[in-house]
DNA sequence: CTGCCTATCGAGCAATGCTCAATAGTGCGG
DNA sequence: CCGCACTATTGAGCATTGCTCGATAGGCAG
């Protein structure tokens, strides 16, 4: 495994790169991202420390690139699980569903958000376009500031409630969602009728 | 103001604990744990590294502590604004003058909650604890699993809007307050009627 | 084949968590 | 008042880890 990932001798820049930050986003999903260390990556990549930092100037800037990557495939998956719905209740389902599936990276990626400003930046635009996602799903052009704001913290609510059902299974699945649509619901001004 | 909290000489131990606790506590409010040395709690202290591992054997006990010390403050504090209030309403606004007056310790710690998982399993008693603060004000007895990981994400719904709010003041505080109250309505069963 | 470009390495530095044996206040029995 | 035990406190030192820098070596242009 940790052999999959080592290719030796002289490679390109834009492979080294990219398998430097697969190799992070493997290791996002096992443990929080402040305590994976340069020299276990470099290991598992078969090559040196110092290799590492002609490609990223500093640890930081690996990991940025790397919970960047990870944001951009947790927006993909999103979006290809909630695609072609675009009632309120489509939507919520397949953010269910893609977290039922998906909710070890999902976790992964929220538990390094705490850490440091950086990755909280980055957090907050993933968050802001899952935000815009679903309210173009809602039909709410030119939302106020505070509707933006309660998007935005119903998305906490969803996060936390899908994440508990996910892992606790703690109720069916149809009264989750009826949680979740009834407080969307609550929270955002009706929608306009007919199409 | 490192020298307010020097207290040169030998000292008992209550005291020095207690001590670097409090200077913990300041920390914790200034920037996220993770990246406070012990080197720099130690020099605030004016004792040596070697003191500091006399009293918590490492530095993850005694982050643990202080975290549980700032969780401790977060309880009562809320407590107190909450307390004499047991309407809906009363809890909810109570919850939001604390957050609005108390929102820079409480973003410290939460914001501390995702580095490791020490910290996570103090951060969840101190949530379940607050559950059960609203539950009991809202007189829900024997609420089912589901209800209570409702109101536990309700809870995160809450911080992030309150928090939104207490730092960019988007919307009125009663546009605020009527779109907390309405999500919880909206989430928990109806409250029995009469007295 | 020669020489340049640069991917790659190894040695070494500084900060930091942590250990351990030694030191120095403090209070108690005489 | 003296000395002794107890322990708060220290300083030196070790291992890990993020990071630097000069040296090496593999491959492509000519």
């Amino acid at each position: 495994m940790a052999e999959s990932q080592t290719r030796r001798g002289r490679q390109s820049p834009e492979q080294r790169r990219s398998q430097l930050i697969g190799i992070g986003l493997d290791m996002l999903t096992r443990r929080p991202l402040h305590q994976v260390t340069i020299d276990e990556v470099a290991a598992k990549a078969g090559i040196s420390r110092s290799l590492l930092f002609h490609y990223f100037p500093t640890k930081r800037d690996y990991y940025a690139e790397v919970v960047r990557a990870a944001s951009r495939r947790l927006l993909r998956a999103t979006r290809a699980e909630t695609g072609e719905q675009n009632t309120v209740e489509g939507v919520v389902a397949g953010y269910l569903s893609f977290i039922e599936r998906r909710h070890e990276p999902y976790i992964a990626l929220f538990r390094s958000a705490g850490t440091d400003d950086w990755v909280r930046e980055i957090f907050v635009e993933t968050r802001a376009a899952l935000v815009d996602e679903l309210l173009t799903a809602l039909r709410l052009v030119e939302p106020t500031e505070l509707v933006r704001a309660a998007v935005g913290a119903w998305l906490s609510f969803a996060e936390e409630l899908s994440l508990e059902w996910a892992q606790h299974r703690v109720g069916t699945r149809e009264e989750v969602l009826a949680l979740l649509i009834g407080a969307l619901r609550s929270v955002v001004p009706a929608e306009p009728h007919g199409s």
